[in-house]
RNA sequence: GGGGGGUUAGCUCAGCGGUAGAGCGCCUGCUUUACACGCAGGAAGUCGCAGGUUCGAAACCUGCACCCCCCACCA
């Protein structure tokens, strides 16, 4: 496409391969000083390929996991959307595998009949070439020149994100197997009577030049004029006036209409009117269905071939049908002096004429809801032709019925609704397309005019015999072999073991924007063809929309995914996919967003860095069981258990969100800025407690340790990266098992003290900064306490003083002069060497208003009989308490105040 | 015309019945031997408006306003 040069299955940045030959050479332990993705993404992605590790692994029979991707379009490259969704599949394929699944997500691409074809057609026109001079064979040919080059470079874009697919089962939905699906899927309806041929008014295109669905058709509301038009009418002098946007239609009129019990219009009941400028005879029908006694003048000009209602109507009346506007969009012969002018052309020409003639009484401004073509924009034509649709009414009962009953679930749970809405008043669906890139429908007409629907292509017709037979020039809409793809990728109609193996699937991720056009009809033809839901669960995700200009205009084109993954790093682009999957319908992404994910994977990277050079040839407690842990050690077990449920919990509810931000809290302001600290001095501490240290490097191990698993669904590349120094087992992380929470390690006592300890020391760090005293200076620090407290705050004692850079800490009661407070329950005093004691910056005022607005809504609550009353007791008594520790802060922070 | 969603800190968004949260941005300090893609401290919100339910509502109910999306054959 734009002449890759890299090798089309690991199309990673160039120069990053040298290294990586360099890096293997070296089994260092120690991590890069600086964090560079691009050193390591190749290698490891090629790793786990090379290593089957995207291979379903296990027994069949034993627990699976199986999703589909929703197979990207063959036109070009993917933008940043379709990377957002990849990534939410990988991480539930990579959470799953680790969990012990075993997990196959099959890859594979759409070839996107029409919006394939336009993107030729473009291209054929920068040469001057017209698909007409080059003929159905060779046009075809030429798209699946572009289609290999396509699917490559959008293999490569997934492949650097990471995903872990089976590559080994990529599919294409024109690919001869699933060609055969889609043969049988349609004889198959059409024996059942669920595919038929007519003739009708459907939604034509004129630029593409074929019919579309309804689904294809893009209403926009525009401004439109309503003309008013006197036809004249045999026996009546004054005429009728009919009302409409579009009068170029009337040379096609056949009749006009009245409702039946309309007194305005009775006088025109039974006569004849003639068709202005044509001068042909229309008969007045009465038609209560097409007529609305309520709008307008009460008399509908009735124009069969170019308005789906006047179709249905002269169907009932069996008024024939004038074609005006062919499928060019230019007028036909029919249209007499118009024929050949473009359709708006003639508008213009026939209300020039009209006015001319007097017989235009005038033209209102009026809103109109007018379609376009999906692809193209293209002013959608209501065109008579013959085209080939799906019934869709018995297929949708019990796909309904299949979201009733829970069997197949939306998340988020909203979508439910408007699946239902859309179900419930479904249409019968065209399918056929004129164009010339698609699934070629299997009808042949013979000599005799018999429509052959086989299998098999027909060497006779199968009712007269008649060799001379003629396959239906058309092809089908897309989305009628997508429909198919949960089953069609492994083989179906066949019998095949992988059918078996992974029929239905668990999951499916996608945009809410083809919930019409791909789930729904996926569901109905699951059961139909299946006979089972294609998948239980069905995560619609939001639209991704780039913030503002900062992206696209100063840093050119990051809505591709390979240029952010260049500037950031495969793992940030994901984690900053991850933390945006919200439960809303758009996704914004910017510029800072993927620098601060960045920034927590340098951070994982320097924590790892450190944690490997305290583990490095030392020795560290194996295992934890039974050892003398202190309370911070206690403190980050606990924490990393609770962590370790919530990204589980989140997950299993596709809060990707939620988990992203719970890994991204622990890790940082829980494992680097709390942990990390508090076990340096014991580390490097020249107490001589080997015992302690060694314990700490457990835990440090144990944390990083399940740091890593938990992030790596999230940020797959580096914490690979990071595993194999601390593992030694290089490549083997994307298949360990990933963490359980531990309620054992749950330490709520543990919690209680190290929060109270952190606390601590805020409250001195801040009591330096409302002093101006920079935090090297000495401060002293008074504690009181009850016996218990100042038991666990004595055994804190060592990291309080070095945290907070106490010059002296000690229990009793504060010196004169002191700054007194209440921090998590126990009376503090703080103060600044004899002397040297700058005022207060207005800290204390500022606490003192704080907490006095407090108390009084609490104290006016517990004064209020109702409350005491009513709500638990519970929370009256958490109330109580609160009051009282408000009060004894006020009391606190007077004291000082008044001094 | 029908249906759905939104309105919370400067920005982007979580929270959905018991003391208002995150990230980014902002302010102020800091060569604390993993990290300035850093550390520490801080400012900042009548949770769109009006009623109602409740001891208690940003969360539940009813209206209203404004925004967004989807569906629809009203000439």
């Amino acid at each position: 496409m734009n002449g890759d040069p890299l090798d089309a299955r690991f199309p990673f940045r160039p120069g990053s391969a040298e290294s990586v030959e360099a890096d293997r050479d070296k089994p260092s332990r120690k991590l890069a000083k600086t964090f560079d993705p691009a050193h390591f993404e190749e290698r490891w992605y090629r790793t786990w390929e090379e290593e089957g590790r995207f291979q379903p692994a296990g027994p069949p029979g034993s627990p699976r996991f199986v999703m589909v991707i929703p197979p990207p379009n063959v036109t070009g490259r993917l933008h940043i959307g379709h990377a957002f969704g990849r990534t939410l599949e990988d991480i539930l394929a990579r959470w799953k595998r680790m969990l012990g699944y075993r997990v196959l997500w099959v890859p594979g691409t759409d070839h996107a009949g029409i919006a394939t074809q336009m993107v030729i057609e473009k291209e054929l026109a920068k040469q001057g070439i017209d698909r007409r001079q080059l003929g159905r064979e060779k046009f075809v040919e030429r798209v699946w020149a572009w289609k290999r080059d396509a699917k490559d470079t959008i293999q490569s874009q997934i492949r650097r994100l990471g995903c872990s697919l089976d590559w080994t089962r990529e599919r294409f939905t024109l690919d001869p197997d699933l060609s055969l699906a889609v043969r049988h899927a349609f004889v198959q309806l059409y024996r059942e009577g669920l595919i038929y041929r007519g003739r009708y008014v459907v939604n034509w295109c004129p630029r593409c030049g074929t019919a579309v669905s309804d689904l294809e058709v893009v209403h926009k509301e525009t401004d439109g004029s309503l003309y008013h038009i006197r036809y004249d009418v045999s026996g009546v002098p004054s005429g009728a006036v009919v009302a409409t946007t579009r009068p170029e239609t009337m040379l096609g009129d056949t009749a006009l209409a009245i409702h039946p019990d309309d007194p305005r219009t009775a006088k025109f009941r039974g006569k004849v009117a003639i068709l202005p400028i044509v001068g042909r005879e229309l008969p007045v029908i009465e038609d209560s269905i097409l007529v609305d006694r309520e709008f307008g003048t009460g008399v509908v000009k009735v124009t069969p071939a170019h308005d789906a209602n006047d179709f249905a109507s002269a169907q009932r009346y069996h008024l024939p049908e004038v074609v005006v506007i062919g499928p060019d969009g230019k007028m036909t012969a029919e249209a007499g002096e118009y024929a050949g002018l473009d359709r708006f052309e003639a508008r213009k020409e026939i209300v020039k004429r009209l006015a001319a003639e007097n017989r235009l009484l005038g033209a209102d401004p009026h809103r109109i809801s007018l379609g376009h073509c999906q692809r193209c924009d293209t002013v959608i034509e209501p065109y008579l032709s013959t085209q080939w649709f799906v019934k869709v009414g018995p297929l949708a009962r019990p796909a309904i019925r299949a979201v009733e009953t829970g069997e197949v679930r939306f998340v988020p749970e909203m979508w439910t609704k408007t699946y239902f809405e859309w179900m419930r008043n479904i249409h019968d669906w065209c399918i056929s397309r004129q164009l010339w890139w698609g699934h070629r429908i299997p009808a042949f007409t013979c000599a005799n005019g018999h429509v052959n629907v086989t299998e098999e292509d027909p060497a006779a017709c199968e009712t007269c015999g008649s060799e001379d037979l003629e396959q239906d020039p058309d092809v089908l809409d897309t989305w009628f072999s997508s429909q198919l793809w949960p089953f069609s990728v492994f083989g179906w109609p066949k019998k095949t073991r992988d059918l078996d193996d992974f029929y239905p699937t668990d999951v499916l991720v996608t945009g809410y924007d083809i919930l019409f056009f791909w789930v729904a009809r996926m569901i109905m033809a699951g059961i139909h063809f299946m006979e089972s839901v294609p998948f239980s669960t069905v995560n619609l995700h939001g639209l991704v929309r780039l913030a503002g200009e900062k992206m696209s205009k100063t840093r050119g084109n990051v809505v591709d995914p390979l240029v952010a993954i260049d500037e950031f790093g495969a793992d940030a682009l994901r984690f900053t996919y991850a933390s945006s999957a919200t439960s809303g319908t758009t996704v914004t992404l910017d510029r800072e967003r993927l620098a601060g994910s960045r920034s927590f994977a340098t951070k994982l990277w320097n924590a790892a860095r450190f944690t490997l050079s305290q583990l490095d040839g030392k020795a560290r407690a194996g295992s934890l069981e039974g050892r003398a842990l202190s309370l911070p050690d206690r403190w980050i077990l606990s924490r990393l258990s609770t962590t370790v449920s919530d990204v589980n919990r989140h997950l299993a509810a596709f809060r990707f969100d939620e988990a992203a931000q719970a890994l991204y809290g622990f890790l940082w302001h829980e494992l680097c800025d709390g942990y990390l600290e508090m076990v340096k001095p014991v580390l490097s501490g020249g107490d001589g407690d080997e015992n302690a240290r060694e314990i700490a490097r457990g835990v440090l191990e144990r944390c990083l340790t399940d740091s890593l698993a938990l992030a790596h669904p999230f940020m797959p590349f580096l914490t690979e990266e990071i595993w194999e120094k601390l593992t030694g087992r290089p490549g083997t992380l994307i298949v360990s098992p990933y963490p359980a929470g531990d309620p054992a390690r749950l330490d709520p006592g543990a919690e209680r003290a190290v929060e109270r300890l952190r606390s601590l020391v805020t409250r001195v760090r801040n009591f330096r900064r409302e002093r101006r005293v920079s935090p090297t200076e000495p401060v002293v620090l008074t504690v009181e306490a009850s016996p218990e407290e100042s038991e666990e705050i004595r055994t804190l004692e060592p990291l309080l003083r070095h945290l907070a850079r106490l010059s002296e800490f000690r229990f009793g009661p504060p010196e004169d002069g002191a700054q007194r407070d209440v921090v998590s329950g126990v009376a503090v005093g703080l103060a600044l060497p004899v002397g040297t004691a700058p005022a207060d910056r207005g800290g204390v005022a500022r606490r003192l208003s704080q907490v006095e607005g407090e108390i009084g809504e609490l104290s006016a609550k517990l004064q209020n009989p109702a409350f005491l009353e009513r709500a638990p007791g519970e929370i009256v008594e958490k109330t109580r308490r609160r009051l009282r520790e408000l009060e004894e802060r006020r009391a606190a922070l007077g004291t000082a105040a008044s001094e």
